[in-house]
RNA sequence: GCCGCGGUAGCCCAACUGGUAGAGGCGCUGCACUCAGAAUGCAGAGGGUGCGGGUUCGAAUCCCGCCCGCGGCACCA
């Protein structure tokens, strides 16, 4: 190689050309008239004091090559970044370091965005937020006014998910096993004050708008989570009581065979059903399972207990004496807290029953035939007939239940129900670092007192009051001491100055408690729109430019958390007349995880940790986005493979040498491709633009590596070829393309020329290679038209040698022939 | 236990949704270049698709039954 001739050198072009994206702002996202747009959306990052790791730029990377092939094909496309950085690690990470939250935050956003600029990315950099500026907190919290005029933010008395060492409240999706999501801390349940959000009042149009949505099995998780499930809520009579005890049931056709009740422990008639001789032992039950951390109670799930409080119910069809048991199986929280013990058909009852020694009664048989029950080890839980049920004798299990909900109708005994698995969000932490809920209460001061913050005074809790929109946003104080305490207003409490204050002569007092990560995350997709509004959350104009996100990719870790609330979130914006489509993301996609060299989840502790911009620094930002689309399809999980890189940037070391010195007539005759050569040039061009729209950028790359060892052939690379080739690899190497392509002479960003046109006459070969098999062995191949008919196609496997022992003296059953696939014939 | 996804060459992965199992990359072997090595270039070897049945002219692709891996849910009545 002469020794002129400059090699490869991303160390020096990719910095170069992403200063120059930036001076000529090529990606500040703008709407024409009469152009399609798109909007394609990263879930943006919580900026962690670790900074970038591999795994980000793969969904990064998918989403700015599907942003640049867009623009290319003539799309308007909005592509923006900010950061999630409220939340509990910045505020963890500052106690433990002894700096402010802000003050950390700030130095981790610095950090993450040098890291995605050093990778090229085509963000519109000017839209930039995080979700803790002042002028956006301004606006979630006027969000979450629109919440509480609706009714749909409320306070609420409830046994929440204390977790100690975090000092806070958590939302039952924060809570795995029993133990907080960050750092795995043991978590109680603790009746306390919180804000709640209904988003139960959503639950079925959440569970119904999922039909339309371009998801993965995120959808089947979100249903499940959901978890709407119909069946009947029935009454029973307390004997020798005016109470009643209503129950949830989703088979009420097996309501014959109950043989007990249980409420749970929290249920609020449990002291009435006490009777006094056994009062003490309920309560001691009530006391042992309210301290039961939830590890405890799913850890001992095998083994169920429970307690009988004396009194009985009356079955409501048969008069029947049926015990009321008290049992931690039944949750307080779903239904109506209290169940009928029907222990034939229902796993969980029949346990107890066994375990408690009640009586098991056959109701469904899957035949019709009768039963005994003494030797059941299980119960029956299918479908079958129903048997020893009066009326409902010999019904299939659905007419059954059809027919038993009528009855209760029409008696007045119960009624057809819809219940979910999903709970209220409880959206209030007693912590520092979030949004202060845009809340005050009044204060009234004790006999003498004329100051709250020095003097006895109580909090009217009842009373809440919106703070009016002109005063928003309400700011976080500063506080020297933002440590989470055991009191539940949380550190915002001790800022007294900021607490109290006095309005017409009153004392009032704020909320201290603080949103959830969470919220910053339902609605910045809305934001990108149109963040510099100060007028207004987003004008309709930009609502209506961009909305809604066509693409938007992310973790699957986010399927049922950020992704259903932020789900709910826009609904109540469409009741609230300020969006105009159901649903805010269109298409969604969850990039598999990249795990370390050792096929281990990466993490400091196993050391397997790749840090992003090492790989940028020995092979460049083009080679690790290539390579991270070359590993494996987006969705796949799948080992990181440092020699995959270096074969990676071997393909961009060969691109450059065979390209970056092509020149119109470099030596007398023009460069020329031979047939094959060109028509491998349109199917690729047909395959990369294909590849992409299906996000199958790991065909693609390999498409790519084809025509590449293809080129290599030639002395000489023709000009328009090259041309053609660096366009479609520009997505995903923008930088080595924008390169080539200025070397060639260009004053204009490759990323703003057209994606080429391919030819399709040219992808489809007209002479293909066929086998042949016989009896569905391959015995020979043979080269023949396209579109050859069965007649030319007999004739000409009866000229193949090849075949000749194969077929001499058989007698050919069948002769199959596919055009351009297969000739198979049948011979015996 | 339930739901979902997935098992193709030593490794990462392709394979027009039934049609010659192999595109690409890594690794390996050999050759060229070199005093030698690195880098580079060229040429090769390698599996019958997790297991067992079935449907079909033909199965990695479809059906049934298992095994293994990953993710989610986990007393939701």
């Amino acid at each position: 190689m002469s020794t002129e001739r400059p090699k490869y050198d991303p160390a020096n072009i990719e910095p170069f050309w992403q200063t120059r994206w930036e001076e000529q702002r090529l990606f500040e996202a703008r709407r024409h008239p009469g152009k399609p747009k798109a909007y394609i959306l990263d879930m943006f990052p919580y900026p962690s004091g670790a900074g970038l790791h591999v795994g980000h730029p793969e969904g990064y990377t998918a989403t700015d090559i599907v942003s640049r092939y867009l623009r290319m094909r003539g799309y308007d496309v909005l592509h923006p970044m900010g950061w999630d950085a409220f939340g509990l690690p910045a505020e963890q990470h500052a106690l433990e370091t002894g700096t402010h939250p802000a003050d950390t935050t700030a130095k981790n956003v610095a950090t993450f965005k040098r890291q995605l600029k050093s990778l090229g990315f085509s963000y519109d950099w000017s839209r930039e937020l995080s979700t803790t500026d002042t002028e956006y907190v301004r606006w979630t919290q006027w969000l979450f006014l629109k919440l509480f005029e609706r009714g749909l933010a409320y306070q609420a008395e409830l046994p929440v998910n204390w977790c100690a060492a975090l000092g806070t409240v958590l939302a039952n999706e924060e809570v795995i096993d029993g133990k907080s999501e960050r750092g795995s801390h043991p978590v109680v349940r603790l009746p306390l004050r919180q804000w709640t959000l209904r988003i139960t009042a959503y639950a079925d149009r959440l569970a119904q708008d999922l039909s339309g949505l371009d998801w993965p099995e995120t959808r089947e998780k979100q249903l499940h989570w959901i978890g709407r499930s119909e069946g009947a809520e029935v009454d029973f009579v307390i004997e020798g009581s005016a109470d009643r005890l209503r129950i949830f049931t989703t088979r009420p056709d097996t309501l014959f065979g109950a043989t007990y009740m249980v409420v749970a422990p929290e249920h609020p008639l449990l002291e009435r059903f006490a009777t006094a001789e056994r009062r003490a032992e309920i309560l001691a039950y009530r006391e042992a399972s309210a301290s039961r951390s939830e590890l405890d109670r799913t850890a001992l799930s095998k083994a169920k207990t429970g307690v009988f409080t004396g009194s009985y119910a009356l079955h409501p069809l048969t008069g029947a004496r049926l015990p009321i048991w008290v049992a931690d199986f039944v949750l307080g929280s779903y239904g109506t807290g209290a169940i009928m013990g029907v222990p034939g058909h229902d796993a969980r009852d029949f346990e107890f029953a066994r375990a408690l020694g009640l009586p098991v009664v056959e109701v469904v048989s899957a035949d019709g035939a009768l039963n005994e029950t003494g030797t059941w080890t299980e119960a029956f839980v299918g479908d079958g007939v129903a048997v020893r049920s009066r009326f409902l004798d010999g019904l299939r299990t659905p007419e059954a239940k059809a027919a038993m909900l009528a009855h209760l109708e029409r008696e007045g005994l119960g009624a057809r129900r819809v219940q979910y698995r999903l709970r209220d969000w409880v959206f209030s932490r007693q912590r520092y670092w979030g949004e202060p809920i845009p809340i005050y209460f009044p204060v009234e001061l004790a006999e003498g007192s004329s100051d709250p913050r020095i003097h006895p005074h109580t909090i009217r809790y009842d009373q809440p009051l919106p703070v009016s929109e002109d005063e928003l946003p309400v700011r976080l104080p500063e506080l020297e001491d933002f440590k989470p305490s055991e009191d539940p207003a949380g550190p915002l409490a001790r800022a007294l100055d900021w607490r109290f204050f006095q309005r017409d002569g009153k004392w009032y007092a704020r909320e201290t408690n603080t949103m959830p990560q969470w919220a910053g995350s339902c609605w910045y997709y809305l934001r990108f729109i149109d963040p510099k509004n100060t007028q207004a959350i987003f004008s309709q104009e930009a609502y209506d430019a961009w909305m809604p996100v066509d693409l938007y990719v992310g973790g699957s870790e986010h399927a049922v958390l950020h992704l259903l609330y932020a789900r709910f979130w826009h609904k109540v914006l469409f009741d609230c007349g300020l969006v105009t489509h159901a649903e805010p993301f269109k298409k969604l996609v969850h990039q598999g995880m990249i795990l370390g060299e050792n096929n281990e989840k990466m993490s400091k502790s196993r050391g397997n940790v790749v840090n992003p911009d090492d790989i940028v620094r020995q092979f460049g930002a083009d080679a690790l986005r290539m390579y991270e689309m070359f590993m494996g399809p987006l969705e796949a999980v799948k080992p990181w493979q440092t020699n995959g890189v270096i074969g990676v940037r071997r393909f961009l070391d060969r691109v450059w040498n065979m390209l970056a010195f092509v020149t119109e007539d470099a030596g007398g005759s023009p460069a020329e491709l031979t047939e094959d050569a060109r028509r491998l040039l349109h199917k690729t061009v047909k395959k990369v633009g294909e590849d992409i729209e299906a996000l199958r950028f790991n065909t693609a790359v390999s498409a790519m590596m084809i025509l590449a060892n293809a080129l290599a052939e030639f002395p000489r690379v023709p000009l328009e070829a090259a041309k053609v080739f660096a366009r479609i690899l520009s997505p995903f190497a923008p930088h080595l393309s924008e390169e080539l392509w200025h070397r060639w002479g260009a004053s204009e960003s490759i990323s703003l020329q057209p994606w080429p046109e391919y030819d399709p006459a040219l992808t489809v070969d007209e002479l293909v290679e066929m086998a042949i098999q016989v009896n569905g062995k391959v015995r020979g191949k043979l080269r023949l038209k396209r579109d050859a008919t069965e007649a030319e196609a007999r004739e000409a496997v009866h000229r193949e040698p090849e075949l000749i022992p194969h077929l001499a003296g058989k007698t050919e059953r069948r002769f199959v022939y596919v055009p351009g696939r297969i000739i198979n014939i049948v011979v015996g």
